[in-house]
DNA sequence: ATGGTAGCACGGCTA
């Protein structure tokens, strides 16, 4: 079962791009991101005529996640517990049963973070968007403990705005004090993996100059000057299933492309 | 130091 993730960055700006993608790559499965649309925008049909089941947690303008898959998708939740009043639409989850395996589903967009406002003590200023990164991030750690207690395969993947480790970036010395590099998010990422989640594409693949993001501006993407920030990781029920994983690079290349390319995962589910 | 690009939606924010 191919389970992808793909920042598209506008659904309504990227109804060829993934429509193009979904008919070659033909996914079981894709979590989207960025989709800045209402769910009652949303153009259901792209993903309805091609035998996907499709659920949105949408909201206007910015931000925006969703689940297709060609399975039902039972037990849908949308929103990150933890904070009643976090209205930003960055959590979606759900749950899919293949032949042998269920399978929970978290579909994230992670906080950017940036501008990075420290106080004195170097500490995130409070309400400030760097405060708002880690407190998510805190929040998404409980929430996976929680799932991680029902003992059954677990995939969270999405956009997490982390660079995990210099190689996972063309120029690394250029995001020191990026908020999706610098040492308190990585350490707040490494600590979940630390919960028992394993990294899926560095589980097959130890290159580095793999990417999943480059920059509209100054020819990022012509000069390879990108970064890995979109992951899917598992908790251990779900790696022993693992068959593959690899990141459609050759889709940055295409006509009028997302700024992010999708990263898929092949279970044995 | 600035500006470089893109999306949503039509002004300015977000990335």
């Amino acid at each position: 079962m191919k389970i992808a993730s793909f920042n598209i960055n506008g659904i309504k700006a990227r109804a060829g791009a993934l429509t193009r993608w979904l008919d070659h790559a033909a996914p079981d499965l894709v979590v989207m991101q960025e989709i800045k649309s209402t769910d009652e925008t949303f153009p259901r049909a792209l993903l309805e005529d091609r035998g996907y089941n499709l659920e949105t947690h949408g909201q206007k303008g910015f931000n925006g996640v969703a689940i297709a898959s060609k399975l039902p998708l039972e037990d849908v939740c949308r929103g990150l517990p933890g904070d009643p009043d976090d209205k930003q639409a960055r959590w979606i989850e759900a749950t899919v049963t293949g032949p042998n395996h269920a399978l929970r589903i978290c579909g994230l967009y992670l906080p950017n973070g940036n501008p990075v406002e420290l106080q004195a003590d170097g500490s995130p200023k409070p309400g400030g968007k760097y405060a708002y990164k880690l407190d998510w991030m805190a929040r998404m750690q409980a929430r996976v403990q929680e799932l991680l207690t029902l003992e059954q395969p677990l995939v969270v993947l999405g956009d997490f705005n982390i660079i995990p480790q210099p190689e996972d970036a063309a120029r690394p010395e250029a995001w020191v004090d990026d908020a999706l590099f610098r040492l308190p998010s990585r350490r707040a990422f490494r600590q979940m993996l630390h919960l028992g989640l394993t990294d899926a594409f560095r589980a097959r693949c130890a290159d580095t100059g793999c990417y999943t993001f480059w920059d509209y501006q100054a020819g990022a993407w012509q000069r390879n000057d990108g970064i890995r920030i979109d992951h899917i990781l598992l908790n251990a029920y779900g790696a022993d299933l693992l068959q593959d994983c690899r990141i459609d690079s050759d889709e940055r290349a295409g006509e009028k492309p997302s700024d992010h390319v999708p990263i898929w995962a092949d279970l044995a589910l």
